[in-house]
RNA sequence: CGGGACGUGGCGCAGUUUGGUAGCGCACUUGACUGGGGGUCAAGGGGUCGCCGGUUCAAAUCCGGCCGUCCCGACCA
């Protein structure tokens, strides 16, 4: 059954397949030379943007200030902490070589910046009144992954790392918590990703954390994907780097930093939360192009529908809808649709000489299913409320997607059927010999301690010992 | 690192078994027609067949070695 070449195999066919043509296929990204490498195209580069403008707004909103520390870290500063070391030395690149002769100390390109950030902190703080410290930067980062996906997990990936230092620990709790509550407004207001949060469980913390907090989104294909994280590291950096104060008492005291992280591959969430069969699927907020504006008539006829379309175009771009006008000549309308619905695009508009003699044109949503006329006059209003309803669609879809994949259970047979296709609420043990018992038979690890779960306690669905935390985790595969 | 597949115009592939002038589809260029759901016809351009070596009158094809990529497993935002 030979797929017709310029679509997607179905998500129903073969999830990983649909993703990876996709990403392609919608000139999101290609290949970079070097294996795991990707170079984010234009079109996928202004999603990545559109995103960073909110975050970066709301990372300023809250107190925090941006700068760049180096790409190279020395190789001693990472082998101070001893977990964060443990932790991320299978995966680091390092450079040996450099000027033409080898480095006395090698440099590692940073896989995250707690070490070189921490190091810098030391310096620059001396007294509690240089606190709290407030730091974030927007950076490349490089790990060395041994199965690459697109945007999911590449060897060099975008992201932001906040990193904070605060003179007692509830202050940094609470820093912690209020990225986590960033990453959640990004995820579900911006990407329409209605994510969970909560805590991770030990196993699955931050190399150095002392605990460790994530938002988790489900995909389409049930699986889970971490799409935030904020860590409080207690004092571990501070000891490891010497980030010290003189507290108002007189005592020298170490500070308690926080660090949290998104990246690029929020982009894959969202590609995976909403696409379908014809391709992506955007939330209004992240598309580059809201409305696209298909031109119909040739020759004498395009002449005619050209500037018209052109003119709507300017009175959408004015009502602060970013719209795009498809002339290319050579293609056939049909031909458009398609295109554009594989990118995603949330609203498709034709416009030909039929239109234009009843003062209409002919709108498409990327998720309806016929074609509706609107007026020219009331275009731009009418749009933005549905651009509106189409952004809140997304996140309802969304919601009850995952809720309908969410099953709550205690039995293992249950359980080993809810993860196939979703997420298990299920006590756990809190041993991390049965949580790697329990992914050796399943596949699944627990994503999360939700922080909404109601309280209450049961038996480990595994090992049928008293649970722990005091409510039940949320279980899936992952990615 | 283990298992599997593959490297042939920009992309996707056939050709390799059985050695004999490098092909097809898409894309690209030009022209005409066409245009409201992936257009038609015609004429063109473009390839050291992953690399190195060997066998042979002759290698994409056979032999040896190397390199690389993709997919499946163990690590991760």
């Amino acid at each position: 059954m030979a797929r017709d070449e310029r679509g997607v195999t179905p998500q129903s066919e073969d999830f990983s397949a649909w993703y990876n043509e996709l990403v392609f296929k919608a000139e999101l990204v290609d290949r970079g030379p070097v294996r795991g490498t990707m170079v984010i195209r234009p079109y996928g580069y202004r999603i990545w943007e559109l995103l960073q403008a909110d975050m970066d707004r709301r990372i300023k909103e809250t107190g925090h200030v941006n700068a760049y520390f180096p790409l190279l870290i020395p190789e001693s500063y990472m082998q101070r902490e001893a977990e964060h070391v443990e932790g991320f030395a299978p995966e680091l690149a390092v450079v040996t070589h450099a000027g033409g002769k080898e480095l006395e100390e090698p440099l590692i390109i940073r896989p995250t910046s707690e070490t070189i950030i921490g190091e810098m902190m030391a310096k620059w703080i001396s007294s509690h009144r240089d606190l709290p410290m407030l730091l974030n930067q927007w950076a490349n980062v490089v790990r060395w992954e041994l199965r690459p996906r697109m945007f999911l997990r590449t060897t060099e990936f975008l992201w932001q790392e906040g990193h904070t230092a605060h003179a007692d620990e509830a202050d940094a709790m609470a820093e912690t918590m209020l990225a986590l509550d960033l990453y959640a407004h990004v995820a579900r207001d911006i990407a329409a990703m209605p994510v969970v949060e909560g805590e991770k469980t030990p196993g699955e913390r931050f190399a150095g954390a002392q605990r460790t907090f994530t938002v988790e989104g489900m995909m389409r294909d049930g699986r889970a994907l971490q799409s935030g994280t904020s860590h409080f590291m207690g004092t571990n950096f501070a000891r490891a780097f010497g980030i010290r104060y003189a507290a108002e008492s007189g005592n020298e005291e170490f500070c308690h930093t926080t660090s949290w992280g998104m990246s690029a591959r929020m982009i894959g969430g969202v590609i995976m939360t909403h696409g379908d069969d014809k391709g992506l699927v955007l939330p209004p907020l992240l598309a580059p192009y809201q409305v696209v504006i298909v031109p119909i008539g040739r020759g004498d006829q395009a002449e005619q529908v050209l500037p018209p379309a052109t003119e709507l175009a300017d009175r959408l771009r004015r009502a602060g809808i970013r719209t795009h006008v498809d002339n290319r000549p050579q293609l056939s309308p049909g031909f458009k649709f398609n295109d554009w619905e594989m990118r995603g695009v949330p609203i498709r508009l034709e416009l030909g000489p039929r239109d234009l003699a009843a003062g209409t044109t002919l709108m498409s949503t990327r998720l309806g299913e016929g074609k509706t006329p609107v007026s020219l006059d009331l275009a731009p209003a009418r749009l933005e409320l549905e651009l509106t309803a189409f952004q809140s669609l997304l996140l309802q879809r969304a919601t009850e997607f995952r809720d309908d994949h969410t099953s709550t259970v205690d039995s293992w047979d249950e359980f080993a059927e809810a993860v196939k296709t979703g997420w298990a609420l299920a006590f756990g043990c809190g041993s991390s010999e049965c949580e790697d018992d329990i992914k050796a038979a399943t596949g699944a690890t627990p994503r999360c301690i939700p922080a909404e779960g109601a309280l209450e306690e049961g038996m480990c669905v595994r090992c049928k010992q008293p649970s722990a935390y005091g409510k039940r985790l949320i279980f899936g595969r992952a990615y």
